[in-house]
RNA sequence: CGGGCUGUAGCGCAGCUUGGUAGCGCACCGCGUUUGGGUCGCGGGGGUCGCCAGUUCGAAUCUGGCCAGCCCGACCA
């Protein structure tokens, strides 16, 4: 197996020999989350890259290119260089100065825009296609997460919010199309939007085996949303189970032994649901943004210790704390950490009378009675605690992590966890770079006016690879036309005999003439080797050209998807290998 | 960053327990054979055994350190 080369013979200069394309594959590795991609990948990601820019166009993007090594300054300026912290990578240049790589370019472009006049400029949308860099903590899965990869990053500014919604609404419709083109059945989801901050963020998720992301998904009303985000309607409490556990004040009881939220239902008659679970986080400190100088956190592990409560029957879904709190990352605190704070170790925490720290909790705990809860005495717990009575809660938020078979929030249908790829994320900056870099334009009145911006980004490797998860079999790759490699492959069935090379050859010049993409397999090698290659790499449709056919003055013609099989007559083979290609991209 | 596993020819692997100077399949080169679903035969070329140090007469093999890759977890716009 060796990378491919071009044809040798200068006669044919220019014309590619598929001798060891098609054994070659797609890429290679050079270290983790760094690819090589061969001939065939290149011709996939550029026409991934032209169905992208093509819509792009069409909504009046227009396309720039900004810088991918990028001074520190910049995004230090904007607070980002702490809150990305180890996962960009950094370099000093021969000055000394710092430089990054970029993960996004939200500080360039929104410097771009200070040179935006008047709101007569307005709107305004740009896209770059280019490399971005990550220093993943664990690159994996081949082209699903990498280091280096690239994205398409647009962004728009508008004079107000009803312009912001109508720039993000153009994308996501073009969102919609693109996908819907590159073959990825893509569901748009409700969304944190994490550390880039904003709001409005929607997700196109590509539902998948091997996808990252949990999906919370209405089967009925199609509510979808990140589990990170997505909530489900709860059974409302009962308020009579509630009062007939309710006591004066709470009582201790002692629990010998009692280790976890199992050991308490099944030892003191404590269903889960009657528990309240007291999670201890470290918060790190929200950045305070906006401004000149904006000012970069410590390095985030001095931060707060905060009690979280959930049911005892629930999950906590961490990203949910960072958005309630506003928190640039939580942990969960060490054990010597909470013995240090509240006196007990993990198995006997409880809020009940404590002042000293946040106490956080979720929604489902709103209201509840004679609930059970630890001591903050190792091995004692509370019965009959009345939360609003006994507990300070600082912040009421939707905390917990959607299981499958809850009720939708929408319309009480039990909801689906689906896993899913990201392959795309589309969300409402607001004005957190306009006012960190103070760009403004002169109003209607003639007074600053500050604009607006929105952000959206597709991975391109990262839609490839969704690419091949949804359409793939036993025999290999089964690439939708608008993206395959080539629109058809030629395969010579016996290239010994000149007669029907020399036909192969007459038909892959009709098809280059018709205008395909097409690649011919005129290696000197056995025709079942020749088919599965074409197989396996995945082009939508071969002519076979060989001996059996030629006697009868025909070709056959194979549908990749299908294996459907049609001999043509060998002068009309171009032609209708056109029309079966333009119909093909039309589906 | 924790846990597990793996580094031997371009690719995939065996050999390591029990130290004696490296082998198999595919790929590659030559000749013949075969020729519409991964032919068969004969003959070849190709390896710092991840790196460094140690033990030993002698190390792919034993010991220590380091590096890299994969999987799980933590992490992740």
């Amino acid at each position: 197996m060796h990378i491919p080369t071009l044809r040798a013979d200068p006669a044919d200069a220019g014309a590619p020999s598929h001798r060891l394309l098609l054994r070659a594959g797609y890429m290679r590795q050079l270290m983790a989350g760094h690819y090589s991609l061969l001939p065939l990948a290149v011709r996939v990601r550029l026409r991934v890259i032209a169905v992208i820019r093509e819509e792009m166009n069409r909504i009046g993007a227009q396309e720039v290119l900004m810088p991918m090594l990028q001074p520190a300054e910049v995004w230090q300026r904007s607070g980002r260089l702490a809150v990305m912290g180890e996962e960009m990578f950094r370099l000093k240049d021969r000055k000394g100065a710092d430089n990054v790589l970029v993960m996004t370019a939200e500080e360039v472009v929104t410097t771009l825009a200070s040179e935006l006049d008047s709101y007569r400029q307005l709107p305004q949308s740009w896209y770059q296609i280019n490399t971005k860099f990550r220093d993943e903590p664990r690159p994996k899965a081949g082209l699903m997460r990498t280091r280096e990869f690239t994205m398409k990053d647009s962004y728009s500014f508008d004079l107000d919010a009803d312009g912001l919604d109508k720039s993000f609404e153009a994308h996501r419709a073009a969102y919609v199309r693109i996908f819907e083109r590159l073959g990825i059945p893509a569901i748009p989801v409700d969304a944190s939007s994490g550390a880039m901050g904003g709001s409005g963020s929607t997700e196109f998720m590509c539902p998948s085996e091997i996808g990252e992301d949990d999906i919370v998904h209405c089967p009925q009303c199609n509510y979808s949303a990140n589990r990170e985000k997505g909530t489900s309607r709860l059974p409302a409490a009962d308020p009579a189970a509630d009062a007939a556990l309710a006591q004066d004040a709470p009582e201790r009881f002692g629990t010998p032994g009692v280790r976890t939220i199992d050991d308490l239902a099944q030892r003191h008659d404590a269903p889960a649901g009657r528990q309240v679970k007291t999670l201890v986080y470290v918060l790190s400190p929200p950045l305070s943004s906006g401004g000149h100088g904006g000012v970069v956190p410590p390095d985030g592990q001095q931060g707060q210790l905060t009690l979280v409560l959930v049911r005892g029957d629930h999950a906590l879904e961490e990203q949910k704390l960072i958005d309630a709190t506003g928190a640039t990352s939580v942990r969960p605190a060490q054990a010597e950490e909470i013995v240090a704070a509240l006196g007990a170790a993990p198995g006997s925490l409880g809020a009940v009378g404590v002042t000293g720290l946040p106490v956080i909790a979720d929604e489902a705990l709103r209201g509840r009675s004679g609930m059970v809860t630890g001591a903050n005495v190792d091995e004692v717990h509370y019965r009959g605690v009345d939360i609003a009575r006994d507990m300070t809660v600082g912040q009421w938020a939707d905390l917990r992590t959607v299981a499958a078979g809850e009720a939708c929030v929408m319309c009480g249908a039990p909801l689906e966890i689906v896993k899913g790829i990201e392959v795309g994320h589309i969300f409402k900056l607001g004005y957190k770079y306009t006012d960190a870099l103070g760009v403004t334009v002169s109003g209607p009145d003639g007074k600053p006016l500050k604009p607006i911006m929105g952000c959206y980004g597709i991975g391109v490797e990262r839609a490839m690879a969704a690419i091949i998860e949804v359409h793939h079999d036993g025999k290999g790759i089964v690439w939708p036309a608008s993206v395959a490699p080539f629109d058809v492959v030629v395969v010579v069935a016996q290239q010994n005999d000149a007669a029907v090379a020399e036909a192969g050859e007459l038909a892959y010049r009709q098809l280059l003439d018709a205008g395909l993409d097409v690649i011919i397999d005129d290696r000197p090698a056995r025709a079942g080797e020749k088919f599965s290659d074409a197989e396996l790499v995945g082009i939508p449709l071969r002519v076979t050209i060989g001996k059996r056919g030629l006697a009868a003055g025909t070709a056959e013609v194979t549908e990749r998807a299908t294996g459907e099989t049609t001999a043509v007559p060998l002068d009309a083979v171009a032609e209708h290998v056109r029309n079966l290609s333009t119909s093909l991209k039309g589906k």
